[in-house]
DNA sequence: TTTCAATAATTACACATGTAATCTTTAAAA
DNA sequence: TTTTAAAGATTACATGTGTAATTATTGAAA
């Protein structure tokens, strides 16, 4: 698969959001929250049809469009990415660095210790 | 600060890696794992010039570069712009992640455990 | 059945990116 | 001092990206 754009992104956000979907769906969501014209959206609906990130079905007159990529998918790869390239795939330094700029909260540290725990009783 | 593309980012790591360093020992760095013609390395180097993401001295007839972003505020910034974007800015959901996917080792839980214990230390 | 309006497809265009070649400058070698 | 070679600056060019207008299609309305 090629690249998704930032723009494009969006684009598959709001289409991960609830599906199918028809385009001015895609245009009214986005909407919501900043400011997108109309033939701006369809240029990047289709261009990612081309790229085999979305799909449609042609539903009478309407197009019905949805995922091919789902969001899981997407979000573990790039997150595998980020991690792999900053931090040689581990994920302590990341956490580090969060504690560090204080951005940890006592319901992060309370997810954590459940994972540890869950992590542990499942390993070993 | 403009965006720093992939290629782009390849280069300033090799600069991180060791500083100040003039481009034919930048282009040796990046060979050593790799093809990178020459040129284009120097491309490059430009282009992160003019984006003010590195600078030079001029040594005489050397031109010596160096990092005006640090490695550590630039992944600083990519991680917390994907775990703003991706898990509305916590930390658990992506360790959950990694964790479905069998990624964490027990070095990784040992980690997280002494940040966790670090980290009540210091909070209350 | 002709017309209209919505939707998709095509075209547009400036700037970014990947990849490099050519031109210019200047210190070092001859 | 003239020549050369290395480094940077400029230019090149195809493809990607952001942003949108124009054109074509087609089901629905009149």
């Amino acid at each position: 698969m090629t690249d998704i754009s930032k723009t494009e992104l969006k684009v598959l956000e709001a289409i991960w959001q609830s599906n199918p979907i028809t385009s001015s769906e895609i245009v009214e969501r986005l909407n919501e929250h900043g400011d997108w014209h109309e033939k701006t959206v369809k240029t990047l609906i289709g261009r990612l049809v081309k790229k085999q990130a979305i799909a449609f079905q042609k539903e009478g007159r309407k197009y019905l469009y949805y995922p091919l990529v789902s969001q899981h998918d997407y979000q573990l790869q790039q997150s595998n990415s980020l991690i792999g390239g900053f931090f040689k795939g581990k994920v302590s330094p990341l956490i580090a660095m969060f504690a560090q700029q204080n951005k940890l909260k006592k319901e992060d540290i309370q997810e954590l210790k459940q994972l540890i725990d869950q992590w542990e009783q499942e390993n070993d």
